[in-house]
Parts: structure tokens; C-alpha cells; sequence
DNA sequence: GCTATTCTGGAACGCACTGTACAGAACTCT
DNA sequence: AGAGTTCTGTACAGTGCGTTCCAGAATAGC
């Protein structure tokens, strides 16, 4: 870990690998395998690095994982599955893409699932390092999710005041479909999540003063699990 | 293993343990710290047996998880969990009590969570006696909840036609929700994804041919997401 | 050139793990 | 009582892990 960052030049013996397909090629095993499922003898026939070579570069198993979980965030949640979230110029539309972006990641074999929630998974006790990330995970997740059911709101597709229960209740709802995803779950299973993700979505029902045959029961139920804490 | 099952009398000599109590030690120990968290010394240490002992009783670490596993499932989510859903004789109600008893674990150190769920978790690919026992799980829970929700039906509480896609769209929210738990998530993480449940479980926008404000859109996406395999 | 610095691969280290061999203890049968 | 069987603890085997040591190779600065 004492070379250079990002300087082209520096003295000593130049790397002779690129850093970028290194650690790209530590994701695969680490979204494949998990954290304690791949070995450094493992990383290394991956990587065509000896493990002296890769504890140089990166200082342990534990840094190479937290560079591969930053290109994941970085190149799949960033770019790929909330970007359009953010910066789509509908509102329950991008909810409805953003969620067939997601089923498609049932078709891929083996099911991976999400590199993120995998790690929520497997760690129970997080390092700091690496429950910094799976927060940076749901926070994006949350952001996005929030800007398109904002737009859906000033369309008046939902309730305004309904955004924020909305989006905390689909965080979760989206990290329980890729962890079945992942545990290789009846696909109908997974499916049906995303029928309820839709729901808590768009439903009308939500609507907090709306009126209705369990309007008072639900509230009830909030209240009281409130009290729970 | 050689051992009697359940018969008073066997020849040689006899168990100087309760059979009982180590199981139920061995289930504290995986319920907070998961399968791979636990050493055979520290399974040796909680029972007061030598590893030698322990061998020779259950033939490995991974049957005695198993003993463990299924004395938990008996205990606590046959007994305790589903069997008031089962057994209740009110419907929604006792959807909203399942969900009172599951706020209950938040408030419990340190945050265990649910050992079904964290096993879940924690095996990616179950070898078969062990993805055996987080099926009976899941089904159980399936038929407290399809329970309780028929009998909401019954009473006219929510639409007949809807109480099959409520039950697949709240087990894997019940997952999440004990998987957030055990992950020492934010309690109002946890909190809101119970708000969401109880929506999935009684809001009236589910109902299939009911007509509102987004129901075609609704629909529309459930359909594309059935497309996707 | 020489020196300082850095990367590389192979080998080895220390550690923790699951599981076993063995000898003695404690019991039931005959 | 003796034989047969089963449980118990100690000690250890065998394996695989993450990590480090080390000698050599490859560069940049002087």
C-alpha cells in the first residue's frame, strides 16, 4: 500500500498489472462467493497476482473487499440502478423501471444477487469500513426512491405526505428481494415482493388520512408498534 | 450418535448430560453469533462438554446446528410465533398481535434477530438438511399468515382473491424485517418495513379488480415483471 | 554507474479450525 | 463376576486460512 494512487510516476519497480482489472476481477469473486467464500489463494489464481503481490497493493483480504464493494456501489448502484432514479423526468414510471431493472437480475445464473446486500447479509457485526458502505448502499437507495416518488408527488400520482413512509418501507422490501434473489428463492417468490414493492409504491390506500374500511385499524397498528420502542 | 433416542434404558454407560439443556445451549450460542461464529471449544465450554462427547452425541457440528435449529423452530416459531396465528380465531387481529410479538425482538440484547433468518443469511447454498429446515420455516410462517389472512376474508375484512398474493408478498417482509433486526439496523428502519406489512396485509388498494386512481398501472406492472421470466 | 525504492513470486509462519485415537470409567446384560 | 458396550476427557492429527519474510528483479533519481 505505499505506492502511488494515481501519480503516473513514482520510483521504484512499476506494477505489472492494472489496478482496475484487479479489483474488478475481486468483485466477480466476491459477489459470486461472498467475503469469507473466497480465499487469497483463490484471489490470487483470479488475479494472476501472487498474495505477496496483493497484500502489497492493498494491505489485506479486508481492503481488496472494501475496493471491490466501492467499484460495485460506484458502477452498478450509482450508475446503473439509481441513477435513472434520480435524474428520470417521471414519477411512479421510474419506480415502475427501476423495479424491472431489479427482476431482471433474476434471469442472470448463478443468482448473485446484490454484491451490497449480500454483505449486510454475511456480516452481522460489520467493521466500520465495510458498514460504511452498506449504509452508503441504503442511502442511495433511499435518495433515489425519494426523488422519483417526489416527482410522483408533485404529479399528484401519490399523496405528498405519504413520500417518506413510502420510501422507508421500500428500502427494506428492495434489500429482502435481493437477498431471495441471492438464496436462490422460488422465482415467484422474489416476484411477488416486487408486486408488494409496486403496491407500497402507488397504493392510495397508504394515503395517511385517507378514509377506508381499515383506515383507523392501520393507524392503530403504527401507533402501537410505535409504543413497542 | 450410538446412543438411545428416547429409550430410558441402553447398555454401557450412561449420559452424564441432559440432552435437552446442551441443545438448548447450542442454540443460544448459533442464535447470536450464527453457525460459522461458533467454535467446537466454544460449544464445548457452554455445555461442559469435551468436543469428544459432543462428537460422539450428534456426529458433528453441523447435526448438532440441526438439533439446535430444530429445537428453535419447535420453541419458538411452531409455538410461540405461528401457533397463535394458526390457532387465533380473529383475522386481522391477529395478524396485527404476530406483528406486536415481532416488534417484541428489538427490544431484546443484543439483537439476535430470528435463527431461521440468520441462517438463511448466513448460507448462501444450504447443503439439503439445512435449506430442509428454513423451508419448514418460510412454509410455516406461509400457512400461519395464509391462516389469519383466510379468516380476514372470511370476515370480510379484505378481498378473497388477494389473500394468496398478501401471504407471498409478507413472508419475505417478515424475513427482512428479522434479517434488519439481527443486523442491529436503525430501529425505525425495522419499524417501518412492520408499517409496511400491516399496508400489504389489510390495505383495500390490493384488492384485484378494485378500481382507483393507480390500479391499471398497477396491474400493468405486475404483468411486465411476470414477463421477465 | 550507483543507490534508493518499489514490486514480484515462492516459501514459510502462526493460528484456528473440525474431527479422531485412545485409554480409562461407568453402566447393562448374561 | 465377567463380558460387552457406551460415554468421557486428553491429546493430537490434519487441513486450510490470512499474513509475512525474503531474495531477487525492475524502475527513477543522482
Amino acid at each position: 500500500m505505499t505506492a502511488s494512487k494515481l501519480t503516473g510516476k513514482t520510483r521504484g519497480r512499476p506494477r505489472a498489472f492494472e489496478e482496475d482489472a484487479v479489483v474488478a476481477a475481486a468483485m466477480e469473486l466476491f459477489w459470486r462467493s461472498g467475503y469469507a467464500g473466497v480465499s487469497v489463494p483463490e484471489l490470487s489464481a483470479a488475479t494472476g497476482l501472487s498474495s505477496s503481490s496483493l497484500y502489497n497493493a492493498y494491505g489485506s483480504k479486508l481492503s481488496l473487499f472494501e475496493a471491490a464493494l466501492d467499484r460495485y456501489l460506484d458502477t452498478r448502484i450509482s450508475d446503473r440502478m439509481v441513477g435513472p432514479l434520480q435524474r428520470g423526468s417521471e414519477g411512479l414510471a421510474d419506480i415502475d423501471a427501476f423495479l424491472q431493472r431489479l427482476a431482471t437480475t433474476t434471469r442472470i445464473s448463478p443468482r448473485r444477487g446484490c454484491l451490497a446486500v449480500n454483505t449486510i447479509a454475511e456480516f452481522r457485526h460489520a467493521p466500520p469500513a465495510i458498514a460504511a458502505r452498506t449504509a452508503r448502499y441504503r442511502a442511495e437507495l433511499r435518495d433515489g426512491l425519494g426523488a422519483a416518488l417526489g416527482r410522483a408527488a408533485a404529479a399528484g400520482e401519490i399523496h405528498p405526505e405519504t413520500v417518506d413512509m413510502r420510501v422507508a418501507a421500500l428500502v427494506p422490501i428492495v434489500v429482502a428481494f435481493n437477498l431471495l434473489v441471492a438464496a436462490d428463492a422460488p422465482v415467484h417468490e422474489a416476484r411477488e415482493l416486487l408486486v408488494a414493492a409496486r403496491a407500497v409504491a402507488a397504493s392510495s390506500a397508504l394515503a395517511r388520512s385517507k378514509s377506508g374500511p381499515d383506515a383507523k385499524k392501520s393507524r392503530a397498528t403504527v401507533t402501537a408498534v410505535g409504543v413497542q420502542r
